[in-house]
DNA sequence: AATATAAAAGAGACCGGTCTCTTTGGCTTT
DNA sequence: AAAGCCAAAGAGACCGGTCTCTTTTATATT
């Protein structure tokens, strides 16, 4: 029978002053490091403190100074390498400046971001981190923030909610590779994204309640209106939430009379996806068919052939929605930033001449 | 200037209580959802509640409560795809059972563990799931448990300690692999972990501290030495921590008089900077270089050649974890549970016979 | 109508820290 | 030696809920 220090049913500071034969309030003092005490009686204390095993309370110690050293995370799903990216970032600045981190997933849905919501307010977490699931509704959103809650946006904006944000240049993204892809003669290329619209079609890009992606379908449909093609509107294709629709959505798009000569995919699950169909199709990238993926996933460098994509910031844009954050959180008062990340393509072997 | 509901500078039940003329206890009932009221009374304080914007302090209830509704998480690195994937499974059980998660990385560093679980202590969680850095080195963990903690191992247990665990048969798994690739004639077979020692070269299985990986490695050279193969442990590459490391020590081996004619990868990490390297240096997989990976990634089905697999249950690790802990939570008792999840070898192109 | 019984509401302690305000004690100052 | 001052320690309220215990009110019983 071993049971060293005698199992530590919650030791309170009570316990350790009453030990130490010193008051609750001065024992306070030395295991919370303020005020002032004599050299003896710290001694005494941290004695008394280490005989017990005390663990500080840090939700006590919450209830009367109001921050929980605690920041909410919600974003779409953490198992999506973009996301986990993204979260490391945050965990990494949040880490340093002494924060522990809630994560929720809202699986880009806005009910689930709400509760979500409710529950870190409830937590009484000291600032909040979310990728807003949709641009359009972010009512939940204002609301916290105008309680007074520092509130830092990522990858995902909204200009009715004015307050930290940390995007990448989606727009320029897409209109780089569409631009490259007009001038290698493409006339049919389709853009292939995950969000959803309440019919599965796509319309306008007002439909598109995700900030980014609605950028990025904006900057393509300018570039193509610019070079003279009309009606792309059509060869935007929602809905590829899963890898089961993006494998039903792209079979039926190659296997139409009239397919596309070149694919945009909205994200790296996505492209793979893309990849695997056009194996099973016996088609070739890029004699067949030209492929674009956003996000510059680790293995897009091994595929045969390697796929050309446009490389974001990821870790970056956790990391510098938390410095925001942070910096808000140590009273940093002023205006929010907006800050938008470079893109970059990455140039492989993915894409080629439109086939005649 | 709309500033419409009245700037909630915390409202608490004493206020809402007074709104709507009851008392703290009545109004504290109506919200907090026990005792007995009268319909009137639930009424008029769901009004004055609604009235005021009334957010309950999950912080305050959990004084009284002693649960705090938050369980601990601790991985080696959420950007890893095999522990984003086992956190979603994780997270999914945890708020379907209405718990938050507190995540934080450990970085494979004991000494940042043993820092996490004292925060999570600090925040007093109501229980933690932890992938321990090292398996030698449990002592916090196990003082943890001792104090009443609920605690759940994912992926890598300790036979000394008795908490519920998860793990794959990872054994079985290097096993399985093993035997085949002796069977295709391979002599050479080298395992890689990113798993480290103080000396960066690996003895004896009982180096490594990573219970999984310590495991395979037994495996694998249990098998070896069933197949009359000696001296395999020289074959056994540790500190294949980052993709630069990998890079170096694959480098290093490939172009070796005495190259190996396979390589087992402890991870998808680890497999994809196997395969960049042979891309780099000329070598053809299988032809030259058998190549199998631990971890189903979902990029290894669409490389050139496809990449030979062990299917873990990634997802089912996290999941059963958590499954486990919420039973102790609901005061389930009695032994603790060690389940072994099944892997699969998943056969495809990237191992052929040795050459000769 | 009088009593028994249960339901509804109130009063106030409590959780474990922090923090303000007050008291004590040692040391300087003239 | 008396006054003045500051560091050190103590007393107790407070944060915002929960919960026990007590009192009041409504309903049932004969």
């Amino acid at each position: 029978m071993d049971q060293s220090p005698p199992r530590n049913t919650s030791v309170t500071v009570a316990d350790v002053a009453h030990k130490a034969g010193v008051s609750k309030a001065t024992a306070a003092r030395v295991l919370g490091g303020y005020g002032t005490v004599s050299d003896r009686v710290r001694e005494a204390v941290t004695a008394a403190a280490r005989a017990l095993d005390y663990r500080p309370n840090e939700l006590a110690r919450s209830m009367t100074t109001g921050r929980s050293g605690t920041i909410g995370v919600v974003v779409g799903d953490i198992e999506n390498p973009f996301f986990s990216l993204a979260v490391r970032g945050i965990t990494d600045v949040a880490r340093q400046a002494g924060f522990t981190v809630i994560l929720i997933n809202s699986g880009e849905d806005v009910g689930a971001e709400k509760a979500a919501i409710r529950t870190l307010l409830a937590k009484r977490v000291d600032g909040l981190i979310v990728s807003p699931a949709k641009e359009s509704d972010v009512e939940h959103l204002r609301e916290a923030a105008r309680s007074g809650l520092p509130l830092a946006l990522l990858d995902r904006g909204s200009d009715a909610l004015d307050v930290d944000t940390v995007i990448a240049d989606d727009r320029h993204a897409a209109e780089g590779i569409t631009r490259r892809l007009v001038s290698l003669g493409h006339h049919r290329i389709a853009y292939l994204t995950a969000c959803d619209t309440p019919d599965h079609r796509f319309h306008a890009a007002g439909d598109i309640n995700t900030g980014s992606v609605r950028r990025r379908i904006e900057g393509f449909l300018g570039v193509c209106r610019e070079a003279g093609l009309i009606g792309m509107e059509d060869w935007v294709h929602v809905g590829a939430a899963t890898p089961e629709q993006t494998h039903r959505i792209v079979t039926a798009m190659l296997q139409s009379a009239h397919r596309p000569t070149a694919i945009i995919a909205s994200d790296s699950v996505i492209g793979l996806e893309v990849f695997k169909v056009c194996r099973d199709l016996g088609l070739s990238i890029p004699d067949d068919l030209s492929l674009v993926s956003f996000h510059d996933a680790d293995w897009t460098s091994v595929t045969t052939p390697p796929v050309t994509v446009v490389r974001q910031p990821v870790y970056g844009l956790g990391e510098t929605a938390a410095k925001l954050l942070v910096e808000r959180l140590n009273g940093k008062g002023g205006e929010a930033s907006r800050i938008v990340l470079r893109t970059e393509v990455v140039d492989r072997a993915s894409i080629a001449d439109a086939p005649v």
